[in-house]
DNA sequence: GAATTTTTTGACCAATTGGACAATTTTTCT
DNA sequence: AGAAAAATTGTCCAATTGGTCAAAAAATTC
């Protein structure tokens, strides 16, 4: 039976394929897919390496499945962002989501950015059409905004450049940021938070010069 | 003889070196360390793989030799930063610098960020001692900057942090900018310069609310 | 230009790795 | 309980990889 291609899963294969998952997500967060190994996720998992094998065809088949179960939750926080809604609260709003995403799930975020950074060899795709296409229609919305005098002018992209760049910072480079601060992981975020929230309120806030 | 003790290198031993260095800056950068190998780094420097062995004792030596060869011109921009200058000034002139970085050196920052995502098992000394130590200064001079109410109020570590992701991110995740942005380099950094400009220049003036 | 040193290379090796497979064990279904 | 299906594993293999080494070639020194 091709267990990919079967819709309904028993009790089992989703328990397994969810540990190989999360195993997986430790792995390659930490190593990179061409890093990971099967025998560290096997490890990690707790699963013979036939075994895991048995669930997933493959090692870059594991890695496939763990990305793209992670993308749509990656990119979910986009949607959230309602053109009714206050201009500056919603884009607040984004950001503080982001930045919650940066904290409390760092492995994600590095698995991405190592995906991108090496060539995006599994997502480009999905980068260039669905991703694409939500971001532009926020960025209309954005520039709607700006028309209506709500926002202060912005290049709507580079705004979500920015604040994908800032707050996924504290996740991927973690590392660095707690080698020169020498805080615990709450007091860091709220600073965090503090800080990015009076450059989104300067940069946006409609305001005489 | 042992080449790495030795003072004084021939002139074959620096240009191989230096071929050397190049080709792993290339192969190192798209696949990291442990996605590298010997062969693709011979390859792509026209040197068999025993030859390369012969300058550097092993790959993790390669790897050392060329991200310590950066680390103090990645580090460098930092410290132009001049108390003495204007803070505004000094501020958006170093974002100006480290997005140059980015858009010419593009390899280098991506070596950097693998290296730090990835557990920064070579730097993270380097980051805990000189990188602390020259950043502690700069957030000084801009904590006296602050107080003498020539910059509005901000976090100066947040601040570099903050400058280092959204500079760096043009370089790092370069491919997702590109399949979003349908735009050319030249086009793409100036948009992210007159950006990044507006960021800072309204996150750094002291005005009135 | 001969001797010596440095550089280069082909052939080789041991370890690691992704994956195959048949045999066994466990679960499920009737 | 017993048959059938699913799950698990020990053993094995071929390819890749980092690295060795002795011999050959090239460069340097005298």
């Amino acid at each position: 039976m091709n267990l990919i291609e079967k819709k309904t899963l028993s009790r089992i294969q989703k328990e397994k394929r969810s540990t190989i998952k999360k195993a997986a997500l430790e792995v390659f967060s930490e190593y990179g897919l061409r890093g990971a190994t099967l025998d560290k996720i096997a490890v990690a998992s707790g699963l013979t390496k036939p075994n895991i094998l048995y669930y997933y065809s493959s090692k870059d088949q594991i890695y496939f499945d763990v990305l793209s179960g992670l993308l749509d939750e990656w990119v979910a926080p986009l949607h959230n962002i309602s053109s009714d809604g206050d201009p500056i609260d919603e884009l607040l709003g984004y950001m503080k989501a982001k930045l919650k995403m940066s904290k409390q799930k760092p492995q994600e975020s590095k698995l991405f950015a190592t995906e991108i950074l090496h060539g995006a060899p599994l997502t480009q795709n999905v980068l260039a059409t669905s991703l694409k296409q939500t971001l532009d229609e926020k960025v209309a919305v954005i520039d709607k905004w700006i028309e209506e005098k709500k926002l202060a002018y912005v290049n709507g992209y580079h705004l979500f450049f920015s604040i994908w760049a800032m707050t996924q910072h504290y996740a991927d480079f973690d590392i660095q940021v707690k080698s020169i601060l020498n805080q615990g992981e709450e007091e860091l975020f709220d600073d965090a938070e503090e800080y990015l929230t009076s450059v989104l309120l300067r940069t946006l806030s409609v305001r005489a010069p």
